[in-house]
DNA sequence: GCAAGGCATGAATCTACAT
DNA sequence: GATGTAGATTCATGCCTTG
């Protein structure tokens, strides 16, 4: 297997397993007695936090070598996981440049009644080591689309996936757990990349990464570990290619 | 000196120190040439990671001693410190019901247009240990006064600590460097405690908890470390409640 | 008295370059 | 690499001055 190069990646764009922890055999229930179907997958079981941090300093580690000093990196959470991927992060010396906040307008309700609604995700955004200053950021374009004024880390409101972008089998059924919007990672591109850049994406799942950055005329590289979720991304980006 | 009963506080609202870690001898000045005031005070400034970790999970540990089964925890802060903070509060068991996020209206903007407006700070809410179920959350008030919606964690908006209300010296020099505004607080005892309950703020300075507390008739407790935020927070309380 | 405009300021890991 | 200095740049709000 090839080795990336150190210093060789313009944009790192990492959605990790959240480590959920839900208790195994509890069903949750809406009004009508329909089902939540859960992020159940093997991926997302680890047997401890240790194990779950060993696992995270792992490729984090990895990221930090292949991250050019102009480029950044942008790991998605939720407070599940986010703040020891976060606590991590700063371990191995990567610099925060922000924590920017994903508002979601259609998220599930929470269903008990027992806490807030979770109607965001976390993005930590950050470079290689604190003296990285020359980093990519398209502030004036960002500026020109937001009515003129300075974008703020709580400016980011999309909609989750859902509709005809979501990706469902035969039956109907999502074709992954956690497939993201393709306006978020595009966000994500917009910001911190030009033409011509290199994308990786450590946890490619559905491939919504490669579709983003070939549409924006990004290159990209995506490293996914479920074989039945790399057949799933190559057939989603045949289709894009083709219907473009 | 008397020591905190385990199992006594009913909610504990604690705003530690950030860490910011702001280069020595920089000044960041705005266009007209004013100078902006950092935080800049001894207690912000810790020798690395490692210290601010043990000082955290010291008093992290004390917390959650004192806190009741049916009580919560809140902890406040931003990108600095807020991710090593919530990876400490979790390896001590403590159980995370939401992240709730703080979006401010008027936040200083970034004057080198190197990053995203720090628009917002974030608050980890969380009981005693995963088992803890039965904790005080007002859900039925919080949703009538939210238009009868349920309220999500990203609906909490209130202006930063300005105005009036901003504690000042005679020469009009802020008295405190991170005053956090009464609405804040106020949302934070509306929703997890009643009337009656004992509340904790281990970080208290110009006492903004106290005031709040004694206005929504919570008891209170107080700490902290610097004698002349004692003595302003003496003033403003004897203040309050002589004016009311 | 009222409206318009000037000015101060806020938890900030905020630049670039020369020595 | 650390340090000093020149220089370019920002948004919402509330108080105060001016007309």
């Amino acid at each position: 297997m090839k080795k990336f190069s150190d210093n060789s990646v313009d944009l790192i764009f990492a959605d990790p397993p959240y480590h959920l922890q839900l208790p195994e055999g509890r069903r949750l229930k809406r009004g009508d007695g329909s089902e939540v179907i859960p992020v159940a997958d093997g991926w997302d079981k680890f047997e401890s936090y240790e194990e779950y941090d060993s696992f995270t300093e792992n490729w984090l580690r990895g990221c930090q070598r292949v991250l050019k000093p102009t480029g950044t990196i942008w790991v998605m959470g939720m407070y599940h996981n986010i703040f020891r991927v976060g606590k991590i992060m700063q371990d191995l010396g990567l610099w925060f440049l922000n924590d920017v906040i994903w508002v979601k307008i259609d998220a599930m309700p929470n269903f008990k009644c027992r806490r807030f609604t979770n109607n965001h995700e976390t993005l930590i955004w950050a470079v290689k080591n604190k003296n990285c200053k020359n980093y990519t950021f398209n502030y004036e374009f960002l500026k020109m689309m937001n009515d003129g004024r300075q974008m703020k880390d709580t400016d980011w409101t999309f909609p989750i996936c859902r509709g005809p972008e979501r990706l469902r089998d035969e039956n109907g059924i999502k074709s992954h757990p956690t497939q993201k919007p393709l306006k978020l990672i595009q966000q994500v591109l917009l910001t911190a990349s030009r033409k011509g850049d290199l994308v990786l994406d450590p946890f490619m799942g559905s491939g919504t990464t490669a579709v983003v950055a070939h549409a924006l005329h990004r290159n990209w590289v995506g490293i996914e570990k479920e074989k039945r979720y790399v057949e799933l991304a190559n057939m989603r980006i045949e289709n894009y290619i083709q219907t473009k």
